[in-house]
DNA sequence: TGTGTAGTCTTTAGCTTCGAACTTTAGGTT
DNA sequence: AACCTAAAGTTCGAAGCTAAAGACTACACA
């Protein structure tokens, strides 16, 4: 349908435009605001490039997007990097189920270890091992590069500006949904 | 580390603020732009908080996120509604076979129907039924809410502006990704 | 006309996840 | 002490996804 050869900034195969698919929304639902729509359109579509990106890069690596979110939780909770099974599901947004075969991989990957805590022997402890803290490093270093060039057009004032706006969004959806730090469908 | 027994903008369950949250990256990762790092954290973790929103949405009215994200690039295609599996599964990232499965569910809940192409027996033609069309607008009449909600505590001039660094942001990862419409490791 | 080749779905097998039941441990109650 | 309840993980079966192979159609070329 569309002859895309020639400009590199319209999305390959047909996919529409920002500008294409707000005005689909406002032919096919009026009451819409276009600002609004707009920001959402746009943050919708930058995650779903963000989260190619990211995969691309943990693929590199020879590990995949989740095991690079159970290292991401890992590092971020600060030496000497320890977690239980439940308290990860929790902030990956997974059950306890699927929490449990995804450490049984990389447990074998040798990424993490797991063992029971001998004070309260009900509990186990998930920590990360000099490899699997390794891979992080070198998947942050790939994040950081590409997160880099994702601001390169924005001045310093601008990136600010940004954050700062995000921000206030993050405050108001966190204020309403103060129990969402679990998965999606587990609510109220 | 913080108490966040009282604060009802601390997110529940010890998920670490934005601050806290990078806080740590630098903590763990010097060589990282602070500036850079609150954006990008903000972005993902909005991303997750309105992924929630949309999924309580459309469980609301008895569809799957996966059968509205089908709803809506037939709507947005425009009349008469009509796509081909494999353009559905380029629009929305999925595998060809990934696609057959689910427009089977949604042919057998009556949301859309699957026909052969008359005019080219190889191609398949999907089209939404009047009642995916009112499923789809019933579920947009709930974003629609949540999305001004969530934007509430914006000025009209903040928003332009929001929408217009997200827009440079998209043109930039758009540019350096013309090729990924399609599924998340389909690279290359 | 016959054959090759490319394009468009569908089918099959394996993997990851979820929901729910189950096991084990800790702590309170009588 | 014996029991009850709650909490933390694991196991089991069903659902959905991917990659790869298969089936069918259209079109080009000899």
């Amino acid at each position: 349908m569309a002859d895309n050869s020639a400009d590199p900034t319209a999305a390959a195969l047909g996919e529409p435009t920002l500008e294409e698919q707000i005005a689909a929304y406002q032919r096919e639902f009026q009451d819409l605001d276009p600002q609004v729509e707009k920001v959402v359109s746009a943050l919708s579509r930058l995650n779903r490039r963000m989260n190619v990106a990211y995969s691309r890069q943990t693929s590199e690596l020879g590990i995949s997007n989740a095991e690079w979110e159970v290292l991401k939780a890992l590092v971020l909770s600060g030496a000497p990097y320890r977690m239980g099974p439940g308290e990860l599901a929790k902030r990956l947004g997974l059950t306890p189920a699927a929490m449990t075969h995804r450490i049984d991989r990389m447990v074998t990957e040798s990424l993490v270890t797991r063992e029971r805590d001998e004070s309260n022997r009900v509990r186990v402890i998930v920590e990360l091992t000099p490899l699997g803290r390794e891979r992080w490093l070198e998947a942050m270093r790939l994040a950081s590069v590409f997160e880099e060039g994702l601001l390169q057009d924005l001045s310093s004032d601008e990136r600010a500006t940004l954050g700062e706006l995000l921000t206030r969004l993050l405050i108001r959806v966190e204020h309403a949904q103060p129990d969402a730090g679990g998965r999606l469908t587990d609510l109220d």
